[in-house]
Formats: structure tokens, sequence, C-alpha cells
DNA sequence: CAAACTTAGTATCGATTCGAAACTAATATC
DNA sequence: GATATTAGTTTCGAATCGATACTAAGTTTG
């Protein structure tokens, strides 16, 4: 099996699973939107971050997402920090409808797999997601646990340890640092971190 | 990394290196188109399967084939067999097309994986795919390979092998054995035989 | 064998999406 | 303090999509 072959494979496995049809109400835009906000953390839930995510212009993915504020899925709120920043959350109501995913097909199917098997297969794609948005010159949106600007501090000896990110200068919660981010840069490789 | 994590990563990873955008002139459904036709044996280059692999309805799938063959990239010719069938085969300016697909940033990166982790993706990105058109009781696309309808006779000892599908009634050549089908039924587990 | 059904492909329509470009407003940089 | 950059929005035209209706060829069935 060649290399383009498995690259199609992926490519044809979002599009069965995701469904570019309505499923649910939703578009598959909708879809993807609403995943994206349900696991960004909340320096990346915003319409820019969504856009690079979703591989897309900043003026399509306004319109996704003010459509979905006005069918109340999500909540809109200017930052604090920046004023031209916008961040918006998850409505309970968006919560619900995403328990019933189209996705979940492949999620169940992944869940099938053997752990070792699934194990390699999420770091297959970590990998594979670094290396094309590397050569596109883009945010590859990983995890803080895997994160290079990730800081732990243990604030006493055998206490709970604390978190921050080092970038932004923000402290992060425990059940956080799963949460994807913009400002995601591996935790390896760091080869050319003095340039 | 919990499985909905897996399941978008594939998603995202899709929609990165595809590019939902027009690159080199095309619309990310023609490109799709495209790979489809490159790839599919000669009884599944239809509206018909492409629709059923690109997961939409055939009205669409019509359209975009449409457009692809006024441009001078498929040509359409009519069944023998089938007076109701369509065989589209791509054009030579189609193959210099592919030869800049943006899956490649994909296949490049996967090209880089070490052989066994390579090997070990296909494998589950197999049997995802199975699990997944399974559970939406669609055709999966495998190729002939590794379908059960396969039959292979030895003309002679130490001879050629000759293959035919057993399904179709038809022979295949040996360089056809990669190609995608719609017929496509996965060899083992084939415990429902009978039924 | 003829009526009823199924299947392959096409055409049309309206809703949605998309990218490009122009625009406002806030923040950075120099 | 002028200029550039960044975040988000809006508008516009082209393209896509799904639904639906349609034609024509094959299959089933009575």
């Amino acid at each position: 099996m060649d290399n383009r072959s498995i690259a199609q494979s992926i490519a044809q496995l979002a599009r069965m699973s995701a469904g570019d049809g309505h499923v649910g109400g939703f578009t598959a835009a909708q879809w993807n939107t609403l995943r994206f906000f349900a696991r960004a953390n909340r320096f990346s839930r915003t319409v820019s971050a969504f856009a690079e995510f979703h591989a897309t212009t900043r003026g399509t993915a306004s319109q996704t997402v003010k459509g979905l504020v006005s069918e109340g899925y999500l909540t809109r709120s200017r930052s604090d920090l920046d004023g031209r920043s916008v961040r918006f959350d998850l409505t309970d109501k968006a919560r619900g409808a995403l328990s019933h995913d189209p996705l979940d097909a492949l999620s169940n199917a992944i869940g099938k797999l053997a752990p070792g098997v699934r194990n390699q297969l999420a770091s297959s794609l970590k990998r594979l997601k670094e290396e094309v948005a590397d050569s596109r010159g883009k945010p590859s949106f990983g995890s803080c646990r895997f994160c290079c600007h990730l800081t732990c501090a243990l604030r006493k000896p055998g206490g709970e340890p604390s978190y921050a990110c080092d970038l932004l200068d923000q402290p992060l919660a425990a059940n956080d640092l799963g949460d994807l981010c913009v400002n995601f840069e591996t935790a390896q490789s760091n080869t050319a971190a003095r340039s």
C-alpha cells in the first residue's frame, strides 16, 4: 500500500464519518465549528483560531460562527485583555447536540482497536499533523500537555502541581491541559529554539 | 488521548492537507473526483460509485463529473454490457494535474514514518474504514487484492497466475489488483457468507 | 410478454458555503 | 504620533450541495 493510498484513506475516512451532508440539523461546517469550540482552550476559542484550524478564511469562519450564535449554540463575549478579541463559548444546547455527533461512528470504531494499536495510531496522527502543518507553515493545534510552553510548578512537596503557559503567561487548570491551543508548539524537536 | 480526539485528528488532518480551498485551479470536490477516478478500477469509474465513495448524491456527483469532462479531464464512454452505465476515464491532462496534488503533503509525511509504523497505520485505517462503512451500511471501497471476490488460478506450474473477480465474472490484470472497487468485501470475517 | 419496479445517469432549483476583498476598530511598532 | 498589524465583520459573486423530478435501460413478476 503506497503513501498516496494511505493519505486517501485518511481523507475518505474523514469524509465518510463526518459526512458532508446535513446530519442532525447541522451542516458539515457547523459540526466542525461546534467540535472545535468544544475542544479549544480559552485562548483559542476565537474566530481567527477557528479559521486557522478549519483551514478557511476568517470571513467564512465569522459567518459560520455568527449563525451558530444566532441559533443559541455559542455565546459571544469580548475579551478584557484585548479589545479586538472576541471569545465564543459553547452553550449547554450545543453540548447536548454534540452528544449526537456523527463523528462518533469513527470514535467508536477507534475504541474497538486494541489499546496498543490505538495508541500507535494516535501518535502517528500527531506526528503527521505536525509534519503537514510544518510543511504549510501553519500551527498544528496540539494540546498544552505536549506543548513546549507548558510550565509546571509544584507548590509544596507532595501537593497539587500548578500549571501555566509561559507564552501567554496565563495559568492553566489541570483539566484544561488536554484542550487544543493555537499556540501549540511541540515539546520535542525544539532544535531551533534559539533562532 | 481519547477516541474522539483521535477521530478529530483524522478529520483535521484530512482538511489540512486536502485543503478545502481552490488549489491549482481545482475545487476540493474536483480534486476528490480526480483522485477517485485515478484509483478506481474499470467497474467503479461511474457516477454512482463515485457518489457512494464521496458520500454525496448522484446528482451532485454528476455535476462535478460533467464539469471535469467539459474541461477535458475525464472522457465519457457508454458501457457495452449495460446501456444505462457510463464509464469515465482520466485523460493525460488529468494525470498531469494529479502530479501536483495538494494531498501530496500528507503522502510525503506518511513516507517519512518508519516502515513498521507506516504499515501499522495503513492496517489501522483499513480496519477503521471497514468498521465505519459497516456501521453505515455502505460499501468500504477496498482493493481487489484484499477482496473475497478475487480468484486466482495458476495457468501452468511456475507460470504467471491469472486473476478474476468472481462477483462480476470478469478477468483482472495483475496491476489492477490495487485499484479501488465498489464491490469490495473484506476477505476475512466472512462469517455470514452463507446468509 | 407486458406491467411494475429498480437502477444509472442527468437536469433544475433554492439554500448554503466558500474565498476574495473592502472595511472598522484596537493594538504594536517605529 | 504616524504607520503597520491584527481581530473581527460585511458584502458579493461563484461554486457546491441536497432534494426532487426526470429519462432511459435493465429486472422482476404475474
